[in-house]
DNA sequence: TATCAAAGGGGTGTTTGCCCCTTTTTATTA
DNA sequence: TAATAAAAAGGGGCAAACACCCCTTTGATA
């Protein structure tokens, strides 16, 4: 008997190739795709649609990997997720893994990788190249805490900071007193060094606060 | 005899993949994968590697898709390219076309159309989709000159506009006095219809004068 | 020599950035 | 449970920076 994978991915081209690969699999075969998380929680619905392994792409629309994973695990916390994505951010992967992902693979792999990744995660329980495993011993001496400091509302208004829109406009926009827009302002610029609003906006945007 | 397709793309997982796919098709079969085009233009310079049609990845390390398919019809415009992307970008996709790909296809497509996409442009010469041709259309009537509005010294401009500089401090990088940096922004943001510097901040990344 | 663009300037009102300080709400814990 | 932090929210005032007028000088060039 064949492990069951469900591909969850939006390029469709993409899907269906990737279906081809893990069918040439002795070990595998492929239950059915899906352009989106939403859609593989909707399909789950059905017990015959329970699959061994989910191979979860991170970017999608509607719902991405990271959301999809945890709605996943929480439901159903035998499946194993194996992630496959084209971001090497390091949060992301962080992310991905501590929502509950078994494995973490580039696309930028070999197909016998692929393979490879599928049998151990299926029958060891995870499965991780050396970048991951460095990427994951080196989060466990983390450099002090470099982020955690902004605040819900705070990262709502540098969206709105990076905009043409006056801090007026912000205050009567997020339903706040000018001056409290202000005192955000203040203390971001505080806790990231930063000596104005340009400076904000470039930081949003590197941190993809803001996507332009 | 089958046609031969080579596919150029970076992601070696998507490559394989796709190759199971088009090996499957009736009338093409592949000759070879590559990962970049500088690793195609040296394949081909044995007669034996030159192939029908080209799948190729727009956005690759190296040598990307546009650069490569140039150089490619420099030497063999005998070869059909067929372009490969997520990137639905009109002037991406205006570019790879100006450089002689015969077709552009979505990464968010059916595999019965990137089959059909390859038989279209193997026998007919070309495929398009209806967004693409829509795009075409579109560009031939051009909206008047949209953008070589901007001189050198303003582009200068407004790269020093995207850090945490005063217009002070710019003019005295600049070798400029204030008044003319002033002058320099009034009339971009006339321009370009922006109401402040945030604007503009926003406009250089966009159309990448400051990258990040 | 007329013209046109680049460079520079004066004046003014608004926005921003940065001090200080008070009130209200929300946790925490003695 | 009351006492006490500590946040979030709001405020006054001020100087610098920014945005927007309208105007002059300079220099190339047709």
């Amino acid at each position: 008997m064949k492990y069951s994978v469900v591909i969850v991915e939006d390029h469709i081209l993409l899907s269906q190739a990737l279906a081809g690969l893990v069918n040439g699999f002795s070990k595998f075969k492929i239950l059915y795709l899906c352009k989106n998380g939403r859609e593989l929680l909707t399909r789950l619905k059905d017990p015959k649609n329970i699959p061994d392994v989910v191979l979860m792409d991170i970017n999608m629309p509607i719902m991405n990997g990271i959301e999809t994973t945890i709605a996943l695990k929480e439901e159903y916390p035998e499946v194993n997720v194996l992630a496959l994505s084209v971001e090497e951010d390091e949060k992301t992967i962080l992310k991905m893994l501590r929502a509950g992902a078994k494995g973490y693979l580039l696309k930028d792999t070999e197909k016998s990788i692929l393979e490879n990744a599928l049998v151990e995660v299926q029958e060891t329980g995870f499965y991780h190249t050396k970048d991951v495993t460095n990427l994951l011993l080196g989060s466990l001496n983390p450099k002090k805490e470099n982020k955690v400091l902004l605040k819900e509302r705070e990262m709502e208004f540098i969206k709105h900071a990076c905009t043409e829109k006056t801090y007026k406009e912000i205050a009567s926009d997020m339903c706040l007193s000018p001056k409290t827009i202000e005192g955000y302002r203040d203390s971001i610029f505080e806790k990231l060094h930063l000596k104005n609003r340009t400076g904000l906006v470039i930081y949003a945007i590197k941190n993809k606060i803001f996507i332009p």
